[in-house]
DNA sequence: CTGCTTTATTGACTACAAGTCATTTATACG
DNA sequence: CGTATAAATGACTTGTAGTCAATAAAGCAG
């Protein structure tokens, strides 16, 4: 029961439908959709899925609160035009450098491992909202976010475990998409525990440690990762 | 900002203290929490953690809303007291039959995935409430729940894990608490599917294949954590 | 058993935030 | 311009977590 969600207001706009003077208004719909977007981001990452308020979201993003729900349709809609964002910004594994590439696939892991915790500390507001949609209890919110996954794939995970596949690397007496699985599920608690260490230390159980130990359970974690899915 | 629960009231009573007189009524009151817990875990089951009302809860336990503000100080405590209560109730992977013990670690595993198909559909409301607590987005909570399990390891995963090293089966070249870590991960990871499976089907990917299928991801599911973490 | 003290319980009340919608304002276009 | 259509606003409604003064129950001394 209870599902009275606000339907979203169709998308901005048509898009220069026929005639062309729209345009200008359109653009800016559009500059204005994704300047909420940003703030709304902010928002969660700073104070949480619940601690984040639309009205005040509305304002920093210098629109009212009605136009938030006219273009999201409820505080979820927008929480998940906030994570699509977020888990958009990222780099898909294959955009690492062609020499890291070139050094195969466990090389690229351990790259993407090692530069996520610096990264983390650049920009941390998509990191912390990525963090709270991985743990978020509305299951229906879960559903579109696992939806979402599934169909853009943000990180490549498929090309990339295809790739380990044709350089040999990877096995092939398992179903691909169970690896494709494993390498999403390790990969994600992996770079949660590292983005809850820089951002909520004691979140994850034991961290803060020196980077020579990080370093240490990085290369644990791969070999772990290699023994698994690795050709024997 | 705005932390200001309510401390939870000092637990039911400090348990026959002296005097004797008291012992009924601390009973009664353990007895209501007890009731209170149930009722809770079975709505949170039900309806989410926001679509739990609490005083719903109260009126079914047969108390007032103020009662349960007393006891668990806000409804996240009454969510936690819930999932600690879920998470206490499932076996550990040792209390499995003598001879499925006897049969070694990767047997127990497989055992246990088989198993939790069937315990399930038999009392959905604990793994319902533990797929709540997984995903939780206020990482107050969070935090809580992680260190619950940290400091209880309901499963009995490092005694699990410590029974592999010792058989001979678990590689002794990583640090167990690694091992115990992907143990958790990757068993969380697939116990959640199974429940989310049963009850809500498309929250996870690829699924509602027939009993075979299951059991063949079962079989490569266990082969890839052999590979991970047995010895070579 | 009685009266007094302390503790537990209650539920009307408050606070606060999501979501609505009649009204106002901006835009499209003849 | 003028009119029609669409977008934006913010005061208002709704619903629920959390409070607290008032009340009931339990403990206890005599």
């Amino acid at each position: 029961m209870s599902e009275k969600r606000n339907p979203p207001r169709s998308p901005p706009a048509p898009r220069g439908s026929g005639h062309r003077s729209p345009q200008r208004a359109v653009a800016r719909q559009e500059a204005k959709v994704e300047r909420i977007v940003e703030v709304a981001m902010e928002r969660f990452a700073v104070a949480g899925y619940e601690g984040a308020r639309v009205e005040t979201i509305a304002e920093r993003a210098g629109v009212s609160k009605g136009a938030i729900f006219g273009y999201f349709g409820s505080k979820a809609g927008l929480f998940l035009a906030a994570y699509e964002a977020a888990a958009r910004s990222f780099s898909a594994y294959l955009d690492a450098p062609p020499e890291v590439l070139e050094a195969g696939f466990f090389a690229t892991v351990t790259y993407w491992l090692e530069r996520t915790t610096r990264l983390v500390q650049d920009s941390w507001i998509p990191y912390r909202v990525t963090l709270l949609g991985s743990y978020c209890s509305d299951l229906h919110l879960r559903r579109e976010i696992t939806q979402f996954q599934l169909r853009e794939d943000p990180p490549g995970t498929r090309a990339f475990v295809r790739f380990g596949i044709e350089r040999g690397e990877v096995r092939r007496d398992i179903d691909p998409k169970m690896i494709v699985s494993l390498v999403d599920w390790l990969m994600d608690r992996c770079q949660d525990a590292i983005v809850a260490e820089e951002l909520d230390p004691g979140l994850f159980g034991a961290n803060a440690q020196s980077p020579e130990d990080r370093h240490e359970r990085y290369m644990q974690f791969v070999e772990l990762l290699r023994s698994a899915i690795g050709v024997r």
